[in-house]
DNA sequence: ACACTATCCTGCAGGC
DNA sequence: TGCCTGCAGGATAGTG
């Protein structure tokens, strides 16, 4: 479900229950989601401080008082929500998405902190804290979107000699860390350049970003920092922490969007949809070359 | 190395 | 109403 910005939008409304709480129980509803949890999952967060939340990549950190880290994420359908910690009564006890509640973080203040995870693609570790950086899940991971190691030079430098589409490599988290297909989609869009396009041909023989490519990192930053504006994509998981929805699906130009007309001024293209590595891409044929 | 597929899992929308 | 197919915001093991 959630990319950068939904995630950064969970961060952001988790942060102020979980930083500084500590956890006085956690309940597994089940034994795994992606993996297994760690062993004495459960018993080695009892009576944890939360110290800080960060987020790298779509991977929310959360750093607690021994020296190791919960490092969670949320695959395609995870979401939290708060509720006040009502013993053995569940908020949305009647609605069979109970059934996908699989950790309930019961904290200190009188909240807690529920995990929900249709799919169960997301997962949760435990790992000491100062070997986040060379543990290898992260070590693979390329830059952040948002950063300034994100810029037309470091993509010429990726994307030079290869054929692959411009989408599957912008998709691939070991290069930038954090887009998906949503956030792809809109980027290229506003970028102007077609998804099919080889990353080859938006470098010079000499090396440089074409005109096309210096155009693209911007329009990640911009796109990404609209999103975040507006809480994230609601499409049907994700929700603000506070039960509210992101609200920035309405802003979308090409995503989801087959059939309809291209948002591009003076543009009269309309928006197509094909599948690339199994997943769909929307783009106008007509404005992205 | 690289490009692409299949796969994990559930829910939902659409066609018949 | 039910049954079927395909699709979904991710990541990765496996294939040529």
């Amino acid at each position: 479900m959630p990319e950068l910005p939904e995630v950064e939008t969970v961060r952001r409304g988790l942060a102020p229950a979980l930083v500084g709480a500590t956890i006085a129980r956690v309940e597994l509803r089940r034994h795994d989601l992606r993996f297994p949890f760690p062993q004495r999952f459960a018993a080695r967060l009892q009576g944890r401080r939360v110290l800080d939340l960060r987020r790298r990549a779509k991977y929310l950190i959360a750093d607690l008082d021994d020296a190791h880290s919960l490092i969670m994420h949320l695959g395609m359908s995870g979401s939290f929500r708060i509720d006040d910690d009502t013993p053995g009564v569940f908020q949305h006890k009647r609605d069979k998405s109970a059934a996908h509640d699989h950790v309930v973080f019961h904290l200190d203040h009188g909240k807690r902190v529920v995990y929900n995870d249709p799919r169960r693609f997301g997962c949760m570790l435990l790992i000491p804290t100062h070997a986040i950086d060379e543990e290898e899940r992260f070590r693979g991971l390329g830059v952040e979107p948002l950063g300034d190691a994100l810029d037309a030079a470091f993509l010429a430098g990726a994307f030079q000699g290869r054929a692959a589409p411009v989408k599957a490599l912008l998709l691939d988290q070991r290069l930038i860390a954090g887009l998906g297909n949503i956030y792809v989609c809109e980027a290229l869009h506003r970028a102007h350049i077609s998804p099919l396009r080889a990353t080859g041909l938006l470098v010079t023989a000499s090396g440089r970003p074409t005109a096309a490519l210096a155009r693209l990192p911007q329009a990640i930053k911009d796109v990404l920092k609209d999103a975040l504006e507006a809480g994230g994509s609601s499409l049907r998981d994700h929700r603000q922490i506070d039960g509210s929805l992101g609200y920035f699906q309405h802003s979308f130009r090409v995503y989801d969007r087959e059939g309809a007309a291209c948002p591009t001024p003076s543009c009269k293209g309309t928006i197509a949809r094909v599948v690339q590595s199994g997943r769909s891409t929307f783009y106008c044929p007509r404005c992205q070359k």
